[in-house]
DNA sequence: AGAAAAGTTTAGCATAGGCTAAACTTTATG
DNA sequence: CATAAAGTTTAGCCTATGCTAAACTTTTCT
């Protein structure tokens, strides 16, 4: 029985914090490429950041204005977007985390591209310690 | 420029497929678990799914109803709820999946806790390419 | 400078996935 | 067997994430 009740809260646990995965996964992703597109041209207009996600402009604004009410971007109208210091930081995180789960799918001996896509879909829900025996890996190989 | 038009592709096509996994596993989550409560008890009750899951028995309710019309899960009003043979293959699948991501970070030498709740975010990520490489690992190993 | 093109915002709509509270049905118990 | 308890459904609400179409602003081009 106990066994049962333990592995029965492990799984809403596991559930709940996948679900709580999701809602920053969308704001790494926007953070991310906001980051790129600044140090490739200087900004980050609206367009481009649809463009490269996939979407329209306007799920682009309205995302930009939820993220600004959430301290993650700055925005004048009409203007190209900024990352605030918080958003800088999931940038940053964001990328570290990518990069090594892709080097690690590469080194495992996937392929270029699947392990770019792949990669992009894990990297939101490996914890530090999954993180860390990942980077171990790869110094090892 | 050919790199970048190709890398943005990329990153749209990651992030599309991210978005469209998402709607996929819940389902996943649900039939696996509902699965399992079968196997244990005959049966697979609103109130166990919401325990397990961590959500609310109006939540599930709904949630089934969705499910139903998606030909995932049969149930009459006030009855237990059971899965249809594509509901049968999701949970098979999930299962599948589920037990080589875990072995697989378990190799890696995760923790069991963690590898638990990082195995749940991982699988429905992971193609089967990775899926297969994982795999190969298993066996080397 | 004025018109066309490009980019942005806003309005309005949809779906998924949550919740609580209230109504209803089934099961268990005195 | 009647009532209490347990479980299920429904109604109504919310947020996040999408979309299209229309309005508006900025940039570009003649």
């Amino acid at each position: 029985m106990k066994r049962k009740i333990a592995s029965s809260k492990l799984r809403s646990a596991a559930f709940t914090r996948t679900r709580a995965d999701h809602s920053h996964e969308l704001a790494h992703d926007y953070c991310e490429l906001i980051a790129e597109l600044i140090d490739e041209k200087g900004e980050a207009r609206g367009t481009d950041i649809a463009m490269r996600l996939g979407v329209s402009n306007a799920t682009v604004a309205k995302t930009m204005k939820r993220f600004s009410d959430q301290g993650l971007v700055e925005q004048e109208p009409y203007r190209a977007i900024f990352l605030t210091a918080d958003g800088w930081k999931l940038a940053e995180d964001g990328k570290r985390k990518h990069a090594i789960v892709e080097q690690f799918l590469l080194a495992l001996g996937i392929s270029s591209k699947v392990a770019q896509v792949d990669a992009e879909g894990i990297e939101h829900h490996v914890s530090d310690e999954t993180l860390k025996a990942m980077a171990r890996f790869l110094a090892r190989n």
